[in-house]
DNA sequence: TTTTACAATTGTAATAATTACAAAATTAAA
DNA sequence: TTTAATTTTGTAATTATTACAATTGTAAAA
């Protein structure tokens, strides 16, 4: 918690409560929640919390570079608390995203991107994640039993 | 135009004008347009046309896959007439989206990927292009003239 | 050709996540 | 303590996309 507020302020972020919450959530929460689950869980902590200060806690730690957002369906924003390079698996049946472990060459070699800036990339998969898909076979067999 | 409906119709999709159309379009204009960018330059066209269509027919066109969505920033779907395998960088500052060709690995050894099954992938970098680059450079130039 | 059925298209309204903004509260500085 | 600056809150606005019902168009059957 401490530790936290120090990791803030070498980012350049002023440590306020929420700040901290928010970013200690994120670094608990492994499934990349959206605003709507931050704010709901802090607010059991912090009954005045109000869901545009979350939105505002995430686009400065967003912007300082200690969380990401994730985008891969359009209809919402998911947070990441953990910087390191890796890719992402989202179950379109469960919603749940995954970490995928990616040690891939760097691609600042190839010659479209030789003399643009980067500032970010993404890496991720869709699908149907293992659980779902024995889900379905056993909804399948439930229909097909004789 | 003729040979744009045979391949709709290979994938299952019945070759009515607006889908020949919106297909053609996403072949013609490289720059990964919006929805709305697709609508007002089929208009011209298609007096009639209505923007719902358009979404209607990307739609259909997506899910078989003929074409591609791209999320990179929230508030946008942008849609690609080239499902070859490869990467896309945008520019924050003109919102262009550009292609990056990719040969990169089978991801798909991957643990934690192996049972599931995957749908699609994406990889994308977001950054600022040469172009906006050099305009930046200039502005700064012009700024600190003496 | 007329009838019928079905699919495509249109227009309007709804949805919903995120952002804008101004007021209130809190914190830090003088 | 007073003042200034920042953070937090609440409400309203934004806006791309979707839902849905009505209309139109198409193609097959009679």
């Amino acid at each position: 918690m401490q530790k936290i507020g120090q990791e803030l302020i070498q980012h350049g972020i002023k440590p306020s409560l929420i700040r901290i919450k928010v970013y200690d959530y994120l670094k608990k929460d492994k499934d990349h929640p959206d605003a709507e689950k931050i704010f709901t869980a802090l607010r059991k902590e912090i009954p005045t919390l109000s869901l545009t200060s979350v939105y505002n806690a995430l686009k400065v730690l967003t912007k300082n570079k200690l969380i990401r957002e994730i985008m891969i369906e359009e209809d919402e924003i998911r947070y990441d608390g953990f910087i390191e390079q890796h890719a992402h698996f989202k179950c379109i049946k469960c919603k749940k995203i995954f970490d995928v472990n990616l040690k891939y060459k760097n691609y600042l070699k190839f010659d479209e991107l030789k003399k643009a800036k980067i500032l970010d990339e993404h890496i991720y998969f869709i699908g149907i994640c293992e659980n779902c898909l024995n889900k379905e076979i056993v909804e399948h067999d439930r229909k097909n039993k004789r």
